[in-house]
Parts: structure tokens; C-alpha cells; sequence
DNA sequence: TATAAATTCTATTGAATTTATAGGAAATAG
DNA sequence: CTATTTCCTATAAATTCAATAGAATTTATA
């Protein structure tokens, strides 16, 4: 039921991007830093996502990356699908990418019905939260640590 | 954010086993043909889930496996956890077996936040519904089937 | 008691996937 | 021209997945 490192890392960096965004072109070895992702394999990433359009890039010299669309018209759901395939915890209760399973009726399979459910229910969520959305959870999150640190003087 | 094929016979082979636990034993084999899953490949995840104490198993002729609690008391959730580890996406996300991860802050991480959401939303499901809820569907399902072939003639 | 049936257990193998590294080509600014 | 940066492909290392193999052990029963 995990995500992979590499749709893990594709999602901060988007995050990072999106933080940022005020600051135009974000190069991969800074977001490498700040994210603590190995650059070369960020490479491959931010250039998977540039190829789906969700990047554009510049080479060169103040070169680097910036998001095609404002945060807010991005959400998790795209991205992870974009790199881990289906979310469905199996093949056969896919809506996108349906597969044949193994067992012996799928149209009375209870076990599909289930996941059906838990499908729905992931990307009720994950189809619905924007980067945006996220950096937002992350500043308030911020203010209230701040907060706390305040009180403790 | 799938399931290994061995977490989903897992689910199956004890699915099986409450659809069929008015028969008394059932064995590996027997099961392995229903279900489609290579019979060695089986006899290892039944071992394992005897081993951690949801099957009990006779040798010998006659010989098979029983679930040791009845359907209602065993959830998909225990049986996910037990073959796949943690349910939550990211391993920062756990609740069972949180670890450490790569961001800079766990504390205001929003996509660790975001990511909690769906770990719940997914132990929401999986922890409530039980190998009984499986089967009442599975048959429901059947009934509704049988009811539209009905209607056909 | 011999035999067949069934689980138990461990090893290993092959394939696929994941994760990461390497290095050079191409573009760009100054 | 040079330094910087993305682009692209290859490949390697590690891990996981899925399956296979085979012998040991237990059990019923003929």
C-alpha cells in the first residue's frame, strides 16, 4: 500500500516547487538539498514530469524549473498516478486501468467491492488536494509550531 | 499504492476459507484451484498466517487448514498489516511503525499530513470490515447477479 | 505396518522493479 | 569561450516479488 521513493520524491519536489513559487526557476540541486533526494534521481523525475507538462525547464546558465499551472490546479491524484500507475490497492478494482483478476468471477467478487470502496476513498482525498492545498497545511502547521515555541518562553 | 500479489491471496485464501467454513478443513490444493494461485506459492502464505495464529492446520490425510476465529472477528486489516507491513503511504505516515523521513520537518510536513488523512481513511475502511462482510457481499452480489439473469429469460 | 496424503520448512532461483549512479550531449547566459 | 544547467541514456546495485523444488514430518487408513 506504499508509494514509491520515486512518486514520494516527485510529489515533495512539486511541494518545493509550489513553496517557492514566487521565487521563479528552481534548480534540481537545490530542491535536491532542501528535500534530501539523491540529484541524479531527481533528475529523472523532474524531467518525467516535465515531459507529462506539469514542469517547464530552461537549460543553461539561471536555468532550472518552474510549475506550468498555479498551484491550485494541481492535485496529488494527477502526480501520483502520473508515477505510480492505478491507485487501487488492486489491479482489478481500478477505475482508470482496469485488469483481470485472478479469481473467478469479478463481477461477484467481494474482496473487489471492498477495494472499490477503499479506491473511492483514497482518491476522495488525494483528487481533491491541490500543492496548494498542501502549502497551506504546511504554514499553518509552521505557525503552530512557532506558536507553541512561543509559549514555552 | 498496490497491494502485493501475496497480500492479495493472502485475503482470498482466508475469504475462501470463511465461504467455506461450514465444510470443516479445507486444503491447499483445493484452495490454490479456486482461486488461481500457484499452490507452492500458497502453501507459504498459509504458513505464515499460521504462524501468526489465524490458521491452525492438520497434516496428514484428511488434513488442511481452519481459521482459528470465526469470520466477524478477523478484519482485512490485520491480514494487510500482517503480509505488507504498515497501511500508510509514506513510512513517516504510520501510525504502527513510524519512520523517520526524508524532509526537513516531519512536524510541518504537509504532505505527511495529508498523507495521515489517507492512512486513516483507509484503516476507516479495512479495520472495520470483517472476512463475514467479504462473504455477506460476495453473496449479495451473487443474488443480484442471479436476479438479473432472471429477468433475462 | 505400509502407504498415500497432506502440511512443514528451507533453500534457491529467476524476473522484475526500484533506487541510484555515471557520463556525456545540448543549450544558455554572460 | 566558459561555466552552468538541463537532457538523455545506459547501467549497476539492491531489493522485492513470484515461483519452484524437494525433502522432512505428520496423519489416517487399508
Amino acid at each position: 500500500m506504499k508509494l514509491s521513493k520515486k512518486g514520494e520524491y516527485a510529489l515533495r519536489a512539486l511541494i518545493d516547487l509550489a513553496m517557492n513559487a514566487d521565487r521563479g526557476v528552481a534548480q534540481a540541486h537545490d530542491i535536491a538539498r532542501q528535500e534530501n533526494i539523491p540529484v541524479k534521481f531527481l533528475e529523472q523525475i523532474l524531467l518525467a514530469l516535465k515531459n507529462a507538462g506539469l514542469l517547464q525547464s530552461r537549460r543553461g546558465v539561471g536555468g532550472g524549473y518552474v510549475l506550468t499551472r498555479p498551484p491550485d490546479q494541481i492535485t496529488l491524484g494527477e502526480v501520483i498516478r502520473l508515477i505510480e500507475g492505478p491507485i487501487a490497492p488492486i489491479g482489478c478494482a481500478s477505475q482508470a486501468a482496469p485488469e483481470r483478476c485472478s479469481c473467478p468471477d469479478e463481477v461477484t467478487c467481494g474482496l473487489r467491492s471492498v477495494m472499490l470502496d477503499v479506491r473511492d476513498a483514497i482518491s476522495d482525498i488525494v483528487d481533491r488536494i491541490t500543492l496548494a492545498d498542501v502549502c497551506e497545511r504546511t504554514k499553518e502547521l509552521q505557525s503552530q509550531k512557532a506558536e507553541i515555541l512561543t509559549y514555552r518562553i
